[in-house]
DNA sequence: ATGGTGGTACCACCA
């Protein structure tokens, strides 16, 4: 017998403004799981019923203004990690739980601001903690799924303008090895286990009407475990909400998988 | 060279 679990990620850009977004997009797409980042309020402000009133269940790790993350997921969410050992972190950037017996990672890694800025040093150093603790955790379980708005694009297949791009904030190696580091504990970017139609991004920027001009990146990834991604059937980024009244900037991404 | 938040009625910070 076999089941189809749908796991998605979004960037909101704050959840007080888009939480009609949320429910009106998991109406059309009822997802198992649904991380979010950048909520942007604290956990007193969380709109925690009304996502109850959608049908699922929430966890959530707030504060004021920034950052901000949250798991829904339609079946409850056990053993919930908002802060790993080790990973000692104001910022509220992480919130892991399992459901339907996959381990969820959902992330919003560190923007990093530029390349040497001490932001980026933050950004370099907390990944390096987050990796050893999804180390931990892989060991522990079988299928898992690290996802969420990791703020590196992985190739210059996920670039606008690469060029332009090289060794800049989000594009720069030492960003794209601390990726590597999961891609070599058997970590899958599911999008790519697809055909897809090129320049496919998940963030552009509100500037320059850089959306009507397809100025973006992918920087919102859903990775799967080596067990995992053998059983994932599709992985998408879904644009439409991007194109929607006071968008995120931010579109949600999609990963199935036959469990 | 836009948009969200929060402190103060325009400006700072962050992405």
């Amino acid at each position: 017998m076999s089941n189809n679990i749908s796991i998605a990620s979004w960037n909101v850009n704050s959840l007080n403004v888009r939480l009609p977004h949320v429910l009106q997009w998991l109406e059309t797409n009822p997802v198992d799981v649904l991380g979010l980042q950048e909520t942007k309020m604290t956990d007193e402000k969380f709109p925690a019923d009304a996502i109850r009133d959608a049908g699922y269940q929430v966890a959530f790790s707030g504060q004021p203004t920034y950052n901000g993350v949250a798991l829904l997921s339609k079946a409850p969410a056990e053993d919930i990690i908002t802060d790993p050992p080790n990973v000692t972190d104001e910022h509220r950037r992480i919130i892991a739980g399992t459901v339907n017996g996959i381990r969820v990672i959902n992330l919003y890694v560190v923007n990093g601001k530029a390349v040497g800025d001490e932001k980026y040093d933050y950004k370099l150093d907390w990944l390096k903690r987050v990796n050893n603790w999804i180390e931990d955790e892989t060991a522990r379980h079988d299928k898992l799924v690290v996802m969420g708005d990791f703020n590196i694009a992985p190739a210059d297949a996920d670039i606008h303008d690469p060029d332009a791009w090289r060794d800049q904030i989000l594009c720069s190696k030492p960003e794209r090895a601390a990726l590597q580091r999961l891609l070599d504990m058997g970590y899958v970017d599911t999008f790519r286990q697809f055909d897809q139609e090129a320049e496919t991004y998940s963030w552009w920027d509100y500037r320059q009407a850089a959306f009507r001009r397809n100025m973006g990146l992918r920087i919102d990834l859903v990775l799967a475990s080596t067990a995992l991604a053998a059983q994932c059937s599709s992985s998408i980024v879904d644009k439409e909400p991007r194109r929607w009244e006071r968008p995120s900037d931010h579109a949600p991404v999609v990963a199935e998988f036959a469990v």
